[in-house]
DNA sequence: TCGTCCTCATTCTTGCGCTTATGGTCGACA
DNA sequence: TGTCGACCATAAGCGCAAGAATGAGGACGA
């Protein structure tokens, strides 16, 4: 598996991938990069990494490059459904779980969604508790609760 | 669980048993007696010891002291079976499977042989192949051969 | 005499299914 | 606010059952 590191404002990100797709996209611990680019990086990994760069800037609300993830139909139906929470948006579990008409499934729901190993790309910091709660967050609450201001911030003007 | 060391002349029976039952009766490694008749040594392990020393010195061809086996229905038929062998004489382990109407277990016979805990007293050393060889004891087929040469040797004439 | 195949209860090994515990929840109630 | 019960997919722990391997044999053919 190739890595490569991106320093953001809220830590190291580790990104892994093959030569064509990124399959993870994690916080890690520390604050040293250890995978730098060399001459052997897949370019979308690099790519990656750019629009990583640019989503910290304020500048990109969408991402484009390939990706995928594995889990179960569930969960899979999970995050699908989480990419369709526009950006500076928030919902609910529950809005997650009636979206995949499982409405009872909100439990169900969080675990799955912390299962998710593409963070920020599948925007499982967009999810919150109905009472307006952060809840939980697999790098940290606090980072959960960065990227939400981060987002409104630049949020576009319609 | 009480024990009892037998010195044979082909090495040394460990008597295992109850206050009431002996349970086990085996050949072990070394020359050397570890358990001796004590005052909390049960009568019924004393009997089983004496009992065993008349039957090496050729005075004794039936035993008569309380024991138990336990195993499976299976294993409690062949050892039934191999009771009804008289002293000095043997059998092959077709003629058990027959006995316990199973003539082709032949092969299970010699393993629920081979599991049989009472040495002497139930007569595995009595069983050999159809072919007339010995085959295989648990306590070495030296001490099969040596007991039944014993027995040859005391049997009554009739 | 040696090798091969047949046969049987046991034990060991796997794998699947059921049960239980666990979460990044919600809603009601005090 | 805090507590409590309900509801759902996973993961981990167990139990049991089916399959493979084993062994103190026997019959047969080479």
């Amino acid at each position: 598996m190739n890595k490569l590191d991106y320093k953001s404002p809220i830590g190291i990100v580790e990104i892994v991938g093959t030569e064509e797709v990124v399959s993870s996209i994690m916080f890690i611990e520390g604050d040293e990069v250890s995978n730098t680019v060399n001459s052997e990086t897949p370019q979308v990994l690099v790519d990656c990494s750019i629009q990583l760069d640019e989503y910290f800037k304020g500048e990109r609300h969408v991402f484009s490059f390939p990706y995928n993830f594995e889990g179960t139909e569930f969960q899979k139906k999970v995050w699908n459904a989480l990419t369709t929470i526009p950006y500076a948006e928030t919902g609910s579990y529950k809005d997650i779980a009636t979206a995949i008409k499982n409405e009872k499934a909100v439990r169900a729901v969080g675990t799955a969604n912390g299962k998710n190993r593409l963070s920020i790309i599948i925007p499982c910091h967009r999810i919150i508790g109905s009472n307006g709660r952060l809840t939980g967050y697999a790098g940290g609450l606090w980072r959960k609760d960065w990227l939400l201001q981060h987002e409104r911030s630049f949020k576009r003007e319609e």
